[in-house]
Parts: C-alpha cells; sequence; structure tokens
DNA sequence: GTCTATAACGAGATAGAC
DNA sequence: GTCTATCTCGTTATAGAC
C-alpha cells in the first residue's frame, strides 16, 4: 500500500479533477485520500505546495509515457494526429484538466505560479523538441520559430480543455477544423522545390 | 451616480479581475463595490448569478465595441494583425482574463456552466461571421470549417490569456509565431488559379 | 432598498497526546 | 507519523429593524 504522502498527492489530483481547484481544501483532499486533515501540513507544510507537487508529479509522469511516441513523430501531419489522440486520452485521464485548473488559480495566487510555470513547461519542451526536428524537413524550418509555436500549441490546448467543459460540441467542431487545417501545412511539406523557394521568398518580403 | 446592482456587477468585475474566481466572494465583492454584503443576495439571490451577469454584460458591451472593426476585415491577415491589438486591449483591461476565470470555474459548478457559454458564444458568433466572409475569397473557402475554425480561436485566445498569467514572455513568443505562421496563409491567399486548383484537388484528397 | 446582527458552517493551521 | 481537539477567521445566507 502506498505512503500517506503519495495517498495526498493522489486524494490531490482526484479532488481537482472531480470539484475542480476552488473545491479542494485540506479537508477534502485528506478525505479523498483517506487519511488525517492535519497530515496535509505535516507532509507539505500548506495546502498550495500539495497542490502545485501533486500537478507536477502527475504531469513528469504522463510526459514520460508521451515521450517515446513524440520521438516517432516524422511529420506535421503525424504530430497533428497524435495530437489530437493525446488530447482526448488526457481529456479522459482528466490530467489536463488539473494543469488547467491550476494555472487559473495561479493568475492570481503568487504562490502557484512557479510551479505551474514549471508542470507547463514540461509539455512544452517536449513539443518544442518535436517541432524544430519536423519543421527542419520543411521550407517552414528556417522561418518559423518552433519555440514560439510549442507555446501556442500548449496554451491552446489549455484553451481547448476549458472550452470543453462548457461546450464539447463546439470543442469537437474545433479539432476538427484544425484538422483540416492541417491538410494545408501536408501541402507545403510536399512542395516541389520550385514552389518551395516561392514560398521563402514570400515569407522573407514579411 | 450609478445604481446598486450597476455598482455590484462592476464590483464583481474588479474583484475577479484582481482577486481571480477564488477570491471572489459576496464580503469582497460588496467591499469593491462599496455597498453592503447583504445586498448581493436581495439583488442577485446568489454569488454565482452576480457573477455569471457580470460578464456577460461586460462581454456584451466588449463584442459591441469591436463589432465594427471586425467589420472592416477583409483579408486573413488583417484579421490576424486585428486579433492581436485585440488581445493586447483586452489583456490590459482585464476583461477575457474574468472570461478564463469563470470558464475554469464553470468546469466543476454547474450552474456556471450556461451563463458562461453564452458569454463566450457571443465571441465565437462574431468571430464566425468575420472568418466566413474572408474565406469565402481564397482557396479555402468552401473546404475549411469557417465555425470550428471560430471555436478554435476562442479556445486558443482563452488558453493564452491564461498562459500569460505565468509566462508573460513565452505569451509573447507564441503570438509572433502565430504572427509569422499567418505569413502562410497570406501566400495561400495570393495563389494563381493554377496553385489554387492544385491545392483544392490536395485538400479534396483527404 | 438598505442596514445590523446572527445563524450555521467550512476553511487553514497549530498544539499536544500518543 | 498520526491522531483529536481547538483556535480563529471568512464564508453564504437569512431575519428583522429601519
Amino acid at each position: 500500500m502506498a505512503d500517506t504522502r503519495s495517498k495526498l498527492l493522489e486524494g490531490a489530483m482526484r479532488t481537482i479533477r472531480s470539484h475542480g481547484i476552488a473545491g479542494a481544501s485540506a479537508r477534502t483532499v485528506a478525505a479523498a485520500a483517506g487519511v488525517n486533515q492535519a497530515l496535509v501540513f505535516y507532509h507539505f507544510g500548506n495546502l498550495d505546495t500539495l497542490l502545485t507537487e501533486a500537478c507536477l508529479v502527475a504531469t513528469r509522469a504522463r510526459v514520460e509515457v508521451y515521450r517515446e511516441e513524440l520521438a516517432k513523430v516524422n511529420s506535421l501531419r503525424e504530430l497533428l494526429d497524435l495530437g489530437r489522440s493525446l488530447h482526448e486520452e488526457e481529456r479522459a485521464l482528466g490530467n489536463v484538466a488539473v494543469l488547467a485548473q491550476l494555472l487559473a488559480g495561479a493568475q492570481n495566487e503568487t504562490a502557484l505560479t512557479e510551479p505551474i510555470r514549471e508542470a507547463l513547461g514540461l509539455w512544452v519542451a517536449e513539443i518544442e523538441a518535436v517541432l524544430t526536428r519536423v519543421m527542419a524537413k520543411t521550407p517552414l524550418g528556417d522561418l518559423a520559430d518552433a519555440a514560439g509555436l510549442a507555446r501556442a500549441v500548449s496554451a491552446a490546448f489549455i484553451g481547448l480543455e476549458l472550452f470543453e467543459g462548457v461546450d464539447p460540441a463546439g470543442a469537437n467542431a474545433a479539432l476538427n477544423a484544425l484538422d483540416q487545417l492541417g491538410a494545408l501545412v501536408e501541402v507545403v511539406e510536399d512542395l516541389g522545390p520550385v514552389a518551395r523557394r516561392a514560398l521563402r521568398a514570400k515569407l522573407r518580403k514579411r
């Protein structure tokens, strides 16, 4: 059986998933973990530390799982497809939801800012690495900024997660639209050398 | 001077802006409004109703402001540029932040779901209308889904807003990257008839 | 419509026994 | 390391005077 610390981390995740950050108190988390309320403060000092630690541990675990799948990606189209299934898996597990809840909480609670930036950074770093790799093969390679794109993609993921909470059908339509847009990127990837040069010239003009 | 109802709506906005939804209690909102705490319940019944009403009123006002500017947009590039300045203005005013906070709260509080979906819908409808109009002029017109795209864009905006709260530099990099990506769209818009047909064929294959 | 007062409760956190 | 008991505070919401 798990030790108290792990039980509390697990309890924190479960509580945020089902009741949001607003419903996560030392009492509710301890109850979900099946341990005494005072142990939150014994093991973590305060509630915020427990919540952020839980988020970090869980995010590290999930990023680890996806690292090898991301390493197999060889085109932007494949990345888009993996992104969609990743979104659906994480949505079902409620992991991104926890990140989103803490991110919202971090806007006005400075104690959360740093740890949540770090958790977000784990995803960003992974996405940036893959983007850099696959973009090198396209005409966009030396013109678009993989670092910035990785951050845009991460932010969009969080936003979509929250959007889905109030309008699942709308979120689905959004994902389908992005799929279609992906076809555009595919076209660019398959461009012949002549068209490639034309595109580069256009892009440089900006 | 404004009546109590308006003062409370204004107080709710200010409180959520500066302290998030977690810091918005009947007492803090009433204090920000300069009125008695009990009046929250007299005028709105409960706190959630006040918060969602405030968000709806504010969103309606902002959408109204941007409607005429959006009507002037004639290309995806112009829309992208307007989007960026809109993001910066709303960020400074803290309006999108309120929407994001309530959206996060709505994930686990069913009383918030419907009103927030409605507020979000105000932006979505506006963006969808513009997208439909400008996309009709491009080769994407009859292939990409304006409704889905509008939802994706809205979700991404919310996500970016939250991202900016913990990593402003990263959010800025994300916006710059989207700007560069916009150039790609511009290229598509300027495609000659031959390339246009080639693109359409490619897109239809998917 | 607005106020005071208060009921009823849950919150974070700590002291101290075991 | 874990427990009970408790302090102190803020919370929603209502009753009732004005």
